[in-house]
DNA sequence: CTGAAAGCGCTTACAG
DNA sequence: CTGAAAGCGCTTACAG
């Protein structure tokens, strides 16, 4: 005796063939309403749910679509995952979540490639061997992964990274056009002397944003003045101590952007343990909108992520080359957006 | 031409049959050794991969499980996910994953029970039909979803929530131990007149929570005031407007325990908008551990939910469900672990 | 309008 | 040690 029903025990009860209950699943080939319903009532009856993995292989297609996340703990992920699910659902996709937990294993330093390939490969194989007809790959920082996956025969989309080969597909956010729209805030609110936290140096999303801050500094005339510049390692810590060095200086900021918004808690601390107050005396600007900015006092005014956002575009992209579907755009900048809270002040 | 290579081919070009290649990748049958390294060689130099799903169907079993997750975006979820991932990796087990979107549909209410099921019933169908070997069901919040989901075929194990019916698996964290464990590590640093900000009064763990404070109270023979316990609504104004009530009546508390990280945060924005200080004049402490709590000023001691061991359970479970082992108890109850930082004061 | 039959890519009990 | 054949639960082109 099996456990689950299958088309041929719902074929028998209702005196047709299999061909005739899977036409009526699927709503194809005319079936008389008579079997029609007598069919349907026997599925009912006994909740027949059919085996997808049967339909499967018999059309040699999963509708499913694989997710490499380099680490679902770090902020970036759940958003974006939920934005691939939101577009999923919408296409009537299923995801297969894998997660090689990167962060958890290496910190917050960038592993090197051939680490990560290491991680990568056994739950890419998995996917591949699960049949997924696409791949998408969550970074976890913006940089280059090329040859991560190579010539891969499944299409892979890569968000929250990217890689130097031209025909990769990568969806990622606008750092310098953020980074631009940041220092131009300021200095439309009358800001001239800006600080700047930045992270890593060996960071991609770093370069990025110090070229959009040097180029509203630019646009507006403005002079670049290096010793506004601290290097900082993404960390509040270094948040704390490179807002000291900016304070002790002779010339102080009158604005601060922090590169990130841990920093930007510390800077925001450092402020105010020292005579100054965010932000009457000094305003502090942080990148990325996690969740805390909206805790910290006074609320952190802070360049939002199109996280979710990305995930989607990600999965669509996916769906367009899966119906084959001429995708001429390879590499997608999606816009950051400013969150005006309550530590810029105006000088206006 | 067939885009995929399949075990047909490799035995053609083997001179084997597929029986035989079968048995040199499953690692089965007795296989000579020349025969076997002329096929390894093959597999490898077509880079062969196994079709999983064609394999599923024959073997009538998927080696996956499915995840239900009410909103991916809520802060417990991806740990509870890493912890799954963890123990699946372990297990060669993949994961499923689906989300509601509970939260963002519906905002911080607890939606009644139909409308989840709405929401539920169709991604239980797909998992069901994906064929997985077994469902984890993830909460928004603790709570009660006895029938959310009536007689699964297949087992599921909730986490993060529960339901009445005494044969379904639930793994949760013992609210009212971590409860007691906040009060009476507060009563062992000397304070004795201790306020509470509670979640909103229709969550069993606002009962649990205070239930354990009340326990860790009459332990230690100190009277239950409730002058000092304040309904707030778990969100950051709530735990501000609470906190200065608790400052303004006569009899102040020299701490206050508010039942979560969020509130905690706007009772430390409270005392430090008033004329005392956190944590010299009055103690704060927390629940939950949120990422926000490290970055508040002072830093925030707060309970933490041990959810990644709380994922690892579940699978766990499942997995033992799979393989036929009696799993006696169904209803864990995890241990929460206090995170000391600097927001308690020692009366000692 | 309905059914018989082939086939998707594997595995396995059995025979040799 | 190796292979022929059946079968997992579906779908579909074709015949009637």
């Amino acid at each position: 005796m099996r456990f689950k029903i299958n088309i041929k025990d719902i074929a028998e009860k209702a005196n047709v063939s299999t061909a005739t209950v899977s036409n009526v699943i699927n709503h194809r080939g005319r079936v008389g309403e008579e079997t029609r319903k007598k069919i349907i009532n026997i599925i009912e009856e006994f909740n027949y749910q059919p085996n997808e993995i049967a339909k499967n292989l018999k059309l040699n297609k999963t509708d499913s679509i694989g997710v490499i996340v380099e680490d679902i703990s770090v902020f970036n992920a759940p958003e974006i995952i939920k934005g691939i699910h939101a577009a999923a659902e919408e296409k009537r996709l299923s995801i297969l979540l894998t997660n090689m937990g990167l962060f958890s294993k290496n910190g917050n330093q960038f592993p090197d490639i051939s680490k990560c390939k290491e991680l990568a490969m056994p739950l890419y194989r998995q996917l591949v061997k699960s049949q997924v007809e696409g791949i998408i790959y969550i970074g976890i920082h913006p940089r280059d992964i090329t040859d991560l996956i190579s010539d891969s025969k499944i299409p892979i989309v890569y968000t929250y990274c990217y890689t130097r080969n031209k025909n990769d597909y990568s969806v990622n956010y606008d750092d310098e056009g953020g980074s631009y729209q940041l220092t131009k805030y300021l200095i439309d609110k009358g800001h001239s002397q800006i600080g700047l936290i930045s992270g890593l140096i060996n960071s991609t999303s770093t370069y990025a944003r110090l070229r959009g801050y040097q180029k509203a500094l630019s646009e507006h005339l403005l002079m670049f003045n290096p010793q506004f510049v601290k290097t900082g390692d993404w960390q509040y810590e270094s948040g704390y101590r490179m807002t000291q060095d900016l304070l002790s200086q002779e010339i102080k900021p009158t604005a601060i952007i922090a590169m990130n918004d841990l920093m930007a808690a510390g800077a925001i601390q450092a402020i105010n343990d020292s005579r100054f107050r965010v932000p009457v005396d000094i305003s502090v600007l942080g990148f990325d909108n996690r969740e805390l900015s909206g805790y910290l006092s006074p609320k952190l005014t802070t360049m939002s992520l199109p996280l979710e956002e990305m995930g989607k575009m990600a999965m669509d992209i996916l769906d367009q080359i899966r119906k084959k579907h001429n995708v001429i755009q390879k590499k997608y900048l999606l816009d950051c957006q400013l969150v005006e809270r309550d530590s810029v002040y105006s000088h206006k």
